[in-house]
DNA sequence: TTGTAACTCAAACACGTGTTTGATACGCTC
DNA sequence: GAGCGTATCAAACACGTGTTTGAGTTACAA
């Protein structure tokens, strides 16, 4: 009833919060439920878990924001993935950065910081949520656009644009494996560490491989259909 | 307290059921769990949204599998997928055989029927049940041997274990990619129809494009990281 | 007809969920 | 100190969950 006057009032100047040595309970709110959301999507998580993780009383979830889901709203930053995007300065040879990009890519999916988003990103493609709309456009869209400029560069303009998207995907493909059949690798290969140096032959791999694809789509060559041993 | 002896005496011939015409409240009960679970995983999906579309009463449940979650096992019927391994008698050289499979691993995939599997499949990659495990025995690791088997007859037996493995990711990875970031591509490129025809063309891409990463990884030519174009 | 077993059902149970409430403590101005 | 807004808390609320119960119905044999 009287809830909708609440928050505008309270704390509206976050800087004013941060200030403080310790985070205050919004804040403490705001970290636990990104990193509750991302381990159990926005179904699996509830906030009684998101506030005994922020040690603050569950009464503080609508207090501060009036509701679950517009905690979830508030808890997401899907600023734009500008580190993996701002190799377009990079005075390297198209091809150095697409195995630059992947690299990077890579190590933002596997290593345990980035992967929260990329979690939040896998519970959303499976139970989408009015977020995964924002989501696409915000950090997804510009990947594959920033992908798609890197093949045009790499096997010429003329490419026909269903070409270049299968491609785009089928760079991404192989990235994005390494962290939605992550269970199903740990089962079948238990041994692989993935630690800073694997994570760079496997990305190393991977580039070798789509250029490889690439140039031979570059090559106006026979069509492979018919291709014998 | 006494449910345990209740379920062996009731009705262990499955076909005397389907012997009628219409199926029987169990049956119908396994039919029923096998979409609901697919749709929403173990935890998202409810007994009474599963006794509702089989159109029996809640405790029908429990009255012929006890539990949610032996009703979770007694639907799942995860047979390896030999129509995608039986490729092997085929007389077919490696590397049609390599694109008949990607082929049909890619329909299943995508299309309504298949996908049932893998869309419980991903739910459990996000939330693993002990059900993964033997999923990953007996489905996804046939697939993972079947393919290395592929990559093995095409690149040459002197491949390395790691290469291998990672060349199995690659083709893997960019045929999973139509599934797992499906209602990404559906908000990208909502133009794609992805009837059959669609389906063909976006599989002897992958075909061709995997083709030739392992013909570029047979030859033993210089190292990609020096490349300049 | 009677008895017995399999089956079905509405209702209830115990518990977890998001949300609300009323009280209490703190920090500030007057 | 009085007054007031902010913040925190335990407790309760309404509802959805898996599960159980006890009565009712059906089918078939004695």
């Amino acid at each position: 009833m009287t809830a909708l006057a609440q928050p505008e009032t309270k704390f509206t100047d976050e800087l004013a919060c941060a200030a403080n040595e310790m985070p205050c309970a919004r804040e403490r709110l705001l970290a636990a439920a990104r990193e509750v959301f991302a381990e159990s999507g926005f179904r699996g998580a509830t906030v009684r878990a998101i506030c005994r993780r922020a040690g603050v009383n569950v009464a503080a979830v609508n207090y501060y924001f009036n509701s679950k889901e517009a905690l979830f709203s508030a808890a997401l930053d899907f600023t734009p993935l500008n580190r993996l995007l701002d190799a377009e300065n990079s005075p390297a040879c198209a091809r150095a950065r697409l195995a630059g990009f992947i690299r990077e890519l890579l190590t933002h999916l596997i290593s345990t910081r980035g992967s929260q988003k990329s979690q939040l990103l896998m519970h959303e493609l499976l139970e989408p949520t009015l977020m995964l709309d924002e989501i696409v456009r915000d950090v997804i869209s510009p990947l594959h656009t920033h992908v798609g400029q890197l093949v045009r560069a790499i096997v010429g303009p003329d490419i026909a644009p269903e070409t270049l998207r299968r491609c785009v995907f089928s760079i991404l493909g192989q990235c994005t494996f390494y962290r939605h059949s992550n269970e199903v690798i740990r089962r079948l290969h238990p041994e692989i560490p993935f630690d800073e140096e694997e994570i760079a032959r496997t990305a190393a791999h991977i580039a070798e491989f789509s250029l490889a694809g690439l140039d031979r789509l570059a090559q106006p060559s026979a069509g492979p259909e018919t291709r014998k041993p």
